[in-house]
DNA sequence: TGGCATACCTAGTTGACTTAGGTATTGGAA
DNA sequence: TTCCAATACCTAAGTCAACTAGGTATGCCA
């Protein structure tokens, strides 16, 4: 189970990044990440549509109701603004994750307890 | 400026990990996380403080007066307990990490399971 | 004495997951 | 037909934690 923020940060990459892949809809995009996490991450419908609803009022996805297979659904796709959000967060993930990287790669190799190397010149 | 989630997700792995280099105070832990962010990550005491004392009430980390250079400070230090947390913690990241490289890997290389309609070139 | 950096702390607001429901269709089993 | 599970969507209220916006105190220098 993962811890609460982690999921919260995750969450809207993570949906976008999927929508990247193209059109979805809720159902199928909870199956999406139960596949992607190996069942560990638990996300529920009650955590999904208000991600779907909140990145749709940011203007990120459109939706469009279907009825194709005789079961109404909701397709979400990204939208040009959405593309672009989603290479913001990519940027804003490998950021913290290559500060982490770095920390964890002092703990491992035993380089940490001293100085620290100030290599990152932003970028 | 990072989204409130992604900060409140890599509070804990990211404190945890500064003090597994070893023994640390608030106000040098801000220095750290400024450095490690290159200034873009505006953590605040605010933030800091309240983590702190979270991570000292779940057992992960102890405290201790000083005043050695004439200033009061208050070092904190892992336990045990925090480091095993912080490979619990690291092991989360890194299997979240792990889904969104997936992801991103398709989008950049175009092998995802749907073909999408419009260009992929985009521009 | 005044001002700034250092160094710690907390109350109340805001935002986002979680719990705990609700509605409706489809298809198989009894 | 009726029952049940899976599919498919949605929301209100509770809970938790960052954030805003303060507060207290020391060391150093002009």
């Amino acid at each position: 189970m993962l811890p609460r923020e982690l999921k919260a940060a995750s969450a809207k990459p993570l949906i976008l990044s999927i929508l990247a892949r193209g059109e979805g809809y809720g159902y199928q995009i909870l199956q999406d990440i139960g596949e992607l996490s190996g069942g560990a991450w638990s996300w529920s419908e009650a955590m999904l549509y208000p991600v779907l609803h909140r990145l749709k009022s940011e203007g990120l996805v459109q939706s469009r109701w279907s009825a194709e297979s005789g079961r109404r659904r909701k397709y979400y796709r990204l939208t040009d603004k959405g593309r672009e959000a989603l290479q913001i967060e990519r940027s804003h993930w490998l950021n913290v994750h290559g500060a982490l990287e770095q920390l964890w790669k002092q703990l491992d190799t035993g380089t940490g307890e001293v100085a620290v190397t100030k290599s990152a010149t932003g970028g």
